[in-house]
DNA sequence: TGTACATCAGTGAACGCGCGTTCACTGATGTAC
DNA sequence: TGTACATCAGTGAACGCGCGTTCACTGATGTAC
């Protein structure tokens, strides 16, 4: 099947991002490979270059896609609470959740790909993406703290994402054992404990 | 230079260890080959197989090797101190230290191979090497607790390893840019908040 | 609106390369006497 | 202690395979008239 029209090779472009948002934090950045990927998007992996110039300019894409989702999946979950404190505990719960933990192809790219992105060479332009989407999700969580000090407002936000993203990738390396779990729900308490303890952290 | 004495042998052996355990945490399991591990040992890839079985083999041993050492620096850390809450002060001054953030491959294993054990297939035997070693280093952590509850506890100690992981872990993927060290700072101030505010974290 | 043709998205073979693993070989080590 | 020889640690070529990337080709799409 040759050419195709400017329509479908727009949607076959789109399918390739989403599947590599998806695959990359699966899989890591080094652990898929183009056809892999190509596939995924229903395609064979000679169109690649039609696309993008290398496997790299699309795990930088691929990156921002991923915290694209990440906001709006954050933004979402905060707009249908009442206050600072619920809305912390709504994203919290859903953080720190077995369908999170299983799910990493669809979860925070923050635990997803830090390891990966730590890694990388100097000047790779998949850090600038992490860097740039870590600093969106920091200015989600900043805003709902409450100590009225910005600069505590900050260190605050800071400790809670480190916890949470340190909790998730323990859980993630220790999945099926009980300590995943234990992990799962010391770190919420840790994060919420005097505000809401009526849920369990591992849904 | 063919075969050489048992003692040449095991110190062969020995140096193919301690390269593994530096070079996985530093590359990721997957991001060494067979032939980089012997060349960084002194020796060529063909006589890796006299050594281990396979790769997947050596990744445990080296596993396990990089928890060993972990443990060991925790309890030198620790020996130095007069109490608990120095003891912590001291272990999460070591850990969240920008030496510790620019040293992955002799720094701790739970944080620089969380991600890839999470991607192992279920059943490798590396994921057990890095439970158990993740396990002995809790233990550690857990005594150092005071809040003479176990359950809080070891309910506190999974909460600050958590935040202790995903700061150090943020911070080497953000390495270079000023938020890596206000993620650190952060990280210490909210394990060390109350209890010692006389150093800096980023040394 | 219909026709002729240039464009170009996707295909699949091919490129050089490095991977994990195997194996025939070498010659110093270790052992039997 | 000295000698003869079997053992085996390490070497480097080779195995099949999959990688990222390139490219000649195909034929439906999009356009010029």
């Amino acid at each position: 099947m040759p050419r195709v029209s400017r329509v479908v090779t727009e949607k076959n472009r789109a399918a390739i991002e989403r599947e590599s948002a998806r695959l990359f934090r699966e899989q890591g950045l080094q652990g898929v490979s183009v056809a892999e990927l190509m596939a995924a998007a229903g395609l064979t992996h000679g169109g690649f270059y039609g696309h993008f110039e290398s496997k790299d300019a699309l795990a930088t894409v691929a990156c921002t896609k991923a915290f694209d989702e990440a906001v709006e999946r954050w933004k979402e979950r905060i707009s249908g609470t009442r206050d600072p404190k619920s809305a912390l505990t709504a994203l919290v719960d859903g953080y720190l959740s077995s369908r999170n933990r299983g799910l990493a192809g669809s979860g925070c790219p923050v635990a997803a790909l830090a390891t990966d992105v730590a890694r990388e060479p100097e000047g790779k332009p998949v850090k600038g993406a992490y860097l740039a989407g870590l600093r969106r999700l920091i200015g989600v969580l900043v805003a709902l703290q409450s100590t009225q000090d910005p600069t505590q407002d900050r260190s605050v936000a800071l400790a809670q994402l480190s916890t949470m993203v340190g909790a998730l990738v323990l859980a993630r390396a220790t999945k099926g054992h009980a300590l995943s779990n234990e992990i799962m729900a010391a770190a919420r308490e840790n994060i919420l404990g005097g505000i809401d303890r009526k849920q369990s952290a591992a849904q």
